[in-house]
This record gives structure tokens, sequence and C-alpha cells, in this order.
DNA sequence: GTGGCTGCAAAGCTTTTGCATGTTC
DNA sequence: GAACATGCAAAAGCTTTGCAGCCAC
């Protein structure tokens, strides 16, 4: 996704925030613009320490009560994760994930780049599902080539 | 799996152990006969409340050091999932998730049911997969009959 | 007998909650 | 001005750690 893309969301975000009945603040408006601008899949710490140039007073219970919020109305979606730490996803484009058992890193696999899979199941299994994640783990290309046992870093 | 598929991995568990150079204990064996005679997924807590009935000395700090040593050794899985809590699989055949939304329940789709996906990805994305998670999300048919919200109960 | 394992208790993290103050509409 | 959001601090989970005593080999 191009930076005008990026930028666009962010501008149509207080509409869509009033469309969703919430109040337009700018604790809410950063926490917004920081996950749509990175693939980095944040946790509530690292949105929270990147906010903080830009709100010094913000306090972290607040972003997780945005984040809460924002998951709740569809404006961000939880990622699956093995760690005990939510992470948090703006990218809400049918999309898939590569997880690195050795640095933690999660890389965005676009729908559009490799096959997806259909949501319709056999009847038998008596399941309605309505979306569909899928993570491949392994090694990412940086990491195998150092050699790195698995999960060195995060 | 049928039940005598189970008891089999029960009785070479012990053999295991010794392969992994672990010794053989009343925990381990519990924390093992537990976790592959379910298909529950189960936390931490869970195996620890299961257990108490055969070994009700049994601390919770070691089921967690167990499950951590069962699952460096290979010998079982966790479970990617959205919440905080820890879930565990010992289960290790091929095989993907239904994760329902309103009970939080995780249902077992076996690989030769449904047609998995090949682990080799264009050379572009770097990625050097060993593994793939695939989690359906939705409802699951009780819940869906039910009309229950997501995440009403857990 | 020895090394590894367990159980207990305490500490460490992440996340949630309650409430007074401040802001948006 | 009213309703809602924020910030602070305290509490509530879940998980890890340290260590003395115990058990499998």
């Amino acid at each position: 996704m191009g930076g005008g893309a990026i930028s666009q969301r962010i501008a149509e975000f207080p509409k869509r925030c009033r469309a969703a009945g919430l109040k337009v603040t700018p604790q809410r408006m950063a926490v917004y613009s920081m996950l749509i601008a990175t693939d980095r899949h944040p946790c509530p710490d690292d949105v929270y320490t990147a906010i903080r140039s830009d709100i010094p007073a913000i306090s972290l219970a607040t972003v997780y009560k945005i984040l809460d919020l924002f998951q709740e109305r569809g404006f961000v979606r939880r990622v699956s994760t093995e760690g005990q730490v939510a992470r948090y996803d703006a990218m809400l484009d049918p999309h898939h994930h590569l997880v690195c058992s050795s640095c933690g890193r999660i890389q965005d696999l676009m729908g559009g780049e490799f096959p997806p899979l259909q949501l319709t199941l056999p009847a038998e299994f008596d399941f309605q599902a309505t979306g569909i994640e899928i993570q491949f783990h392994g090694q990412c290309g940086a990491c195998s080539r150092q050699h790195k046992p698995a999960r060195a870093a995060d």
C-alpha cells in the first residue's frame, strides 16, 4: 500500500469514528495513525512508546482501552500469537502472516500474492466460518542466514 | 484417532522421554496423558485442574515447566490464540483449527478432511517455512443456533 | 549417590478496573 | 452542559524464577 492510501485512511478516520459513535480525540488519532503506518504488528507497549513523542502525557491504560475499542469496532484486528502479548494489525485487507520463530517478526503476505483459501467448509463440520487466518512458521531470510536458533530474540 | 492409538502413545511416552534425555515422572506422564486424550486444547490451568485428581500435590508451576519442556522437545505444540492464555495441543499430525468467536472452543480440522496448503512459498518472500497454521474464525454450530454474540463466554 | 525434578512462595509482566478530571460535541 | 474519554493508581490475572527437599536412574 502506498503512502497516499495511508494518509487517506488517516484523513477518513474521524468520519469513521463518528459513524461508529466514537468521539475523535488526539489519542485515538495517534493510535490509529501509528498502526496504519506500520507493518510490524505492534503490541500495546510498542504503540504506547511510539505515541509518546506526539502525546507525552498519554497513559498505557488508555492505549489498551483504545485498542480494545478499535478491535470491537473492527478498525483493527488482533493477531493470534503464541506469545503472551497482544499484537495488533490495522491492515484489514485479506492477507496472511509469516511468523519468524527466531526473531518473532511477523511479515505480511498479501492475499493477491498467494492464493487465498476458500471460507466454505463442508457442512459436516457444523461451523460457520467468517474469516480465516493463516500463519506460516519458520525463519525469515535474515535469521536463516545467521543460523539463529529459534526464539533467540524478540 | 481411536482410543487404541492414544493408549499406545501413552505407553511409548517413557521411551520418548528417555530418548530426549528427560526423566520419567508421574507428573510428566499425567500431563502428557491428559493432553493426548483431549481435543479441547487446554490451557495450563485446565491441565493443572484435571491432573489434581490423580496427583493432588502437583503444583501449577510444575505444570508450566512441564508444558514448556514438552513444547521445547516437540512433544506438544502451543496453539496461537488471540487471548492471553497459552493453549496446548498434543495432536501433532497436520491439522487446522476452527476457533469459535462465541464460546472460544477450538475444534480440530484434520488434514485428511481438508486439503492442506503447500509449504513452499515463492522465493521472493525470502522465508523458509517449516510449518503452517490455519485458523478458521466464526461460530460453531451450537453457538450460531443460540445466536450468541461474539465473546459471550469462554 | 547424583543430577535432575518438584513444590512452594515470591516476583515479574501484561492487562483490567475504578474514579476524578478533562474534552468533545 | 452532558456524555464520554483520559490519566493515574491499584488490582487482577497469567507466567516465571529461586531454592530447598525429593525422586528417578
